[in-house]
DNA sequence: AAGTGGTCTAGACCACCGC
DNA sequence: CGGTGGTCTAGACCACTTC
């Protein structure tokens, strides 16, 4: 009587998948989502199960509650991205955009002292450099700049087709958290003709370093987003100290 | 007069409240809390209001629950938050900044449709409009404009040489938490001028409204900081969301 | 085995929205 | 006014930790 692995999956999360699969990427923004009581019909559970699932998707953004009204489907145009550590791809997944990339240049240079300190590595290891566009629906979103040590990918440059996260993952240095610096920046000529954007407009500069479970550092990548499509939207509370 | 009405708060955040005052705050870190259902007969509740005030609490970081045993007060070292709720002082203060301010204007405005919503105050209500030149070690760090429901100042406008959060606290609507977001702009004419930066540098603008410990609304402020002198560095992690 | 938090149910009443 | 989401109750069973 072999279980073979069931997983547990709580009902409340798997209606949650569910409604975002069935109801939320197939309709329309503010539309409106069945009543409580109609799904907890629908599913055969209880209401209290029904918001749970619900009180999910709130919190993930994906619909919203008005009371004495109804639930709808959430208006993705304000991408928002919380406290988590995503990939690009994941990020814009989340928020119901579909994520490419292309391309701009792969070479290998010797780190200097910052990356090398940064990255834990002596004064002129190899570092592998990705230089990308980043687009969300086929529209620039994104620069993203990454350098990673040689030796992580085994010596040579990674494949330009895959993910890079999925090809660390694969040798056991997937990303788990991050430093991470926002700050603001006027685009220079280069960027701008590569994001479509004017010269000197403000855009978002994001440097992460990023570091494995173990908390050696992987990769040190600067992503430079389009101040008109994002935007990070999260929320604080008022803790303690670190 | 002051405000006869009786505020409808949830039984779940009450409870939240008076955990968070009688248990976590007098509470060393990893200690435990009472059991979920001897809560439940202290304050006579029904154990799903209990469950749901611990779970604000969790989310705030304030305690964590281990299944099968019990729900412990945090310990604030080990909280990883990226960013925390701070006020402009708080902030420069822990950048070892000294933080003053340099008052623009004050005055009252009625609520617009957006400002309403935010602070759930009827459309018209009376706002106090707070502008401040924010500076730091003397030289310009950034531009505020705060806009709070006036009734929370006893009706009069605040004492502009005093802390504004230390005004809103002593009247019990101290910010507690915030839902924020960062975006990046190109700076105007006359905030580029009272920065003492060049018209369409790039800048940091922070919306943030913030709640106090009940979820009401207090302020919502908007924040224009110097790209050149300022930044979010914050620590991310690979985790769930919800 | 006893006790804990995690999930779920089947009810109920309330405040609010729209007709 | 009926229907909606928001809150709350009093149970129950489960998986897990702890002894």
């Amino acid at each position: 009587m072999t279980a073979g692995e069931t997983e547990i999956v709580p009902k409340y999360l798997a209606l949650a998948a569910a409604l975002e699969a069935d109801v939320v990427a197939a309709g329309e923004p503010h539309e409106a989502l069945p009543t409580e009581r109609t799904l907890q019909e629908e599913y055969g559970v209880s209401r209290a199960t029904v918001r749970r699932a619900i009180a999910h998707l709130v919190a993930s953004g994906a619909v919203y509650s008005v009371r004495g009204s109804g639930t709808y489907v959430a208006d993705p145009s304000m991408i928002r991205k919380g406290l988590r550590l995503t990939s690009f791809s994941e990020d814009m997944d989340e928020r119901g955009h579909r994520p490419t990339s292309e391309t701009l240049g792969n070479d290998v240079v010797p780190a200097d002292e910052i990356l090398a300190e940064k990255l834990n590595v002596p004064v002129g290891e190899e570092l592998a450099r990705i230089h990308r566009l980043r687009l969300a629906d086929g529209l620039p979103m994104a620069l993203e700049l990454a350098r990673i040590p040689l030796k992580f990918f085994g010596g040579s440059l990674p494949d330009p087709r895959g993910s890079l996260d999925e090809q660390l993952s694969r040798r056991g240095h997937r990303a788990e958290s991050a430093d991470q610096s926002i700050r603001a920046v006027n685009l220079g000529f280069e960027e701008a003709n590569l994001l479509s954007q004017p010269v000197g407009a403000a855009a978002l500069r994001v440097e992460r370093c990023a570091r494995d479970v173990l908390g050696r550092p992987v990769e040190c990548t600067e992503t430079t987003y389009r101040a008109d499509r994002y935007g990070f939207d999260l929320s604080v509370v008022r803790g303690a100290k670190d």
